[in-house]
RNA sequence: GGAGAGGUGGCUGAGUGGUCGAAAGCGCUCCCCUGCUAAGGGAGUAUCCGCCCAACGGCGGAUCGAGGGUUCGAAUCCCUCCCUCUCCGCCA
C-alpha cells in the first residue's frame, strides 16, 4: 500500500500512476483523502478526552492513596460521564480509519519515471535479446518429446490430482532437480543465502505481499486451517522478515528459496496452454531482495541481468522485455519479464519476472531500517525468479532435441546430471 | 490428541487493581575520569498514531502475545483465540 501522507503530497503523481497502469476509480484518492482528513479530526477530538479521563484517573488514585474518599467520588461521578462519549467516538474512528485502510489497499504502486507509458503488452519494450531464436521447421513442441519418451504423464496427473498437475519421469524428474540445483548453486555464488520456506502461509502474509486483497483468486486455499498455498515463494521469504526492523549496516538483504507453485489460472485454456506453458503447480526458484531505498533500482538492474544469466549459461535464446505501466502488476513500480525462445512452438514463453515493489509491500508488512540518526524508514523490496523450471525445461526440450530423436544435455547441467543425453 | 507451565522493552527478568511504558541487570550509544593483566562514574537507549517545530525536539493518545469484557482506573481480574515450553500419547 502506498503511504497516505505520500499521496496527499504526491496527488497528482498518484493519479497519474493509476491512469498509466488503467486503473479508472480516480476518485478512490478522493475518497482516501476525504476519510482521511476526516479520522484525523475525530481521533484528536477523542485523544483530548481520553488525555482528560486519564488525568482525573490518576488524581483519583492519588486521593485513594491519601484516604480522600469524598474528594475521590467526586471525580468519579464525572469520569463516569465522559465514559460513553468516548466510546461512541472510538467506534467512529475505528471504522473511519478501516474504511481509509480499504481505500489505500485500491490504490496501486506509482510506476518509475523510466517505465514506458502504455496500456497493453503491445507497448512493452524490448530491453536486449541474447542468442538466436531459431526458426528451424522440423523441431518438436516439448509435448511430442516428452510424450515419445514417456518424460511427462499428463494423463495420470490428471487421475491423481487434475489438469495441470502433472508427472515428471525419470530423466525429466532428474533434469528439473539439476536444475534447481543449479539455480540455487548459482544464486548462492552470488551471496544469496539460500532459504528453505513454508509451502502454505497464513493471511498475514497473503496481505503482506499483496496477493490479499487484489490476487486472492490465483491462489488455492485450505479454509479449514486458515492456509492460503504459496503461489510463489515470494510470499513466505518476504514475509521472513514482516515486523523487523533492520539496522542500515545490515543491509542489503538476499534470498534464495526452491519452492513449488500452486497457481489456480482461472480461465486458462486452449493451445497457449499446452504441456509445460501453464500448470497448476510447478517448481520456481525465487530471489528475493530487502534493500535500502537509496539503491533499489540499481540493484533491480543486477537482480535482472543475474537472471539473465542463467539463461545465457544454459544457452537458450532469451529475451527481456521492460514492462509498460498497463501490463505491470498493481503492486510494482517497475518490472522485467525474461522470455526465453521456444523452438518448438516458435514463440517467446516466460520464465522470470523481476520487479521492484519499493516501499509497497514493506509498507503493508511494516518491513523498516534504522537510519545512523536512529529514525525509522520503510525498506524497499524486490523479487524476481531465478527461474521457474516447466518453460524452461521446454525451451531445453526444443532447443537440444537432436535429429534422432534424443535431448541433449546443457553443458552446465552435465555434472549435475551426469550425463550428456537425456 | 491429553495434562501442566508460560508469553513483559534488543536480551535476562521484576511487577497480582491506582501517581507503571513498566524495577534491576546485561547489551548498545555518547560524555567524564583514569592510563598498562584493567576498571570506574554519569547521561541516554521500544514501537505506532495525531498535533506543534525549519530542525533539535516538545505535547497528547495507544501498545506488557491478539481480541473482547469488568472497573472511575488493568501488565495485574474475567472470557475467547494464537503461540512457546515440559510430560504423556501418536507419528514421517
Amino acid at each position: 500500500m502506498l503511504d497516505i501522507n505520500f499521496i496527499r503530497e504526491n496527488r497528482k503523481l498518484v493519479e497519474k500512476g493509476m491512469k498509466d497502469k488503467g486503473e479508472s476509480e480516480l476518485s478512490v484518492i478522493t475518497d482516501v483523502l476525504k476519510t482521511d482528513e476526516e479520522w484525523r479530526s475525530r481521533l484528536a477530538q477523542m485523544e483530548k478526552l481520553r488525555a482528560e479521563s486519564n488525568a482525573k484517573a490518576k488524581q483519583i488514585g492519588q486521593l485513594m492513596g491519601k484516604g480522600e474518599k469524598e474528594e475521590a467520588q467526586k471525580l468519579i461521578d464525572e469520569t463516569t460521564r465522559s465514559k460513553e462519549e468516548i466510546k461512541e467516538l472510538e467506534k467512529g474512528i475505528d471504522e473511519l480509519r478501516e474504511k481509509r485502510d480499504g481505500l489505500l489497499y485500491r490504490i496501486p504502486n506509482v510506476p518509475h519515471e523510466s517505465v514506458p507509458v502504455g496500456s497493453t503488452e503491445e507497448e512493452n519494450v524490448v530491453h536486449s535479446t541474447w542468442g538466436e531464436p531459431s526458426e528451424t521447421v522440423w523441431l518438436k513442441p516439448h509435448w511430442e518429446l516428452a510424450e515419445e519418451h514417456k518424460w511427462i504423464d499428463f494423463d495420470r496427473g490428471s487421475k491423481v490430482a487434475g489438469a495441470g498437475f502433472p508427472f515428471y519421469i525419470g530423466p525429466l524428474a532428474q533434469l528439473q532437480r539439476a536444475l534447481i540445483n543449479f539455480f540455487i548453486d548459482e544464486a548462492a555464488g552470488q551471496g544469496y543465502t539460500e532459504l528453505q520456506a513454508p509451502y502454505f502461509v497464513n493471511e498475514d502474509s497473503a496481505r503482506g505481499t499483496g496477493q490479499i486483497p487484489d490476487k486472492e483468486d490465483m491462489m488455492y486455499t485450505i479454509p479449514r486451517d486458515g492456509f492460503f498455498a504459496i503461489p510463489t515463494a515470494e510470499v513466505p521469504v518476504t514475509n521472513f522478515h514482516r515486523d523487523e526492523i533492520f539496522e542500515e549496516s545490515d543491509l542489503p538483504v538476499r534470498y534464495v528459496a526452491y519452492t513449488p507453485c500452486w497457481r489456480r489460472e482461472a480461465g486458462s485454456h486452449g493451445k497457449d496452454v499446452r504441456g509445460l506453458n501453464r500448470l497448476h503447480q510447478f517448481d520456481k526458484v525465487e530471489l528475493v531482495k530487502i534493500v535500502h531505498p537509496s539503491v533499489s533500482f540499481e540493484e533491480l538492474e543486477s537482480l535482472r541481468s543475474y537472471a539473465e544469466s542463467l539463461l545465457q549459461k544454459l544457452n537458450l535464446p532469451c529475451r527481456t522485455l521492460l514492462m509498460c505501466t498497463g501490463d505491470m502488476g498493481f503492486t510494482q513500480s517497475k518490472k522485467y519479464d525474461l522470455e526465453v525462445w521456444s523452438p518448438g512452438q516458435k514463440r517467446w514463453l516466460e520464465v522470470s519476472s523481476c520487479s521492484n515493489f519499493t516501499a509497497f509491500q514493506a509498507r503493508r508488512m511494516q518491513l523498516r531500517y534504522r537510519d545512523e540518526a536512529g529514525k525509522i524508514h520503510m525498506l524497499h523490496t524486490l523479487n524476481g525468479s531465478g527461474l521457474a523450471l516447466p518453460r524452461v525445461v521446454a525451451a531445453i526440450l526444443e532447443t537440444y532435441q537432436m535429429e534422432d530423436g534424443n535431448v541433449a544435455v546443457p553443458d552446465v547441467l552435465q555434472t549435475y546430471m551426469g550425463r550428456e543425453i537425456l
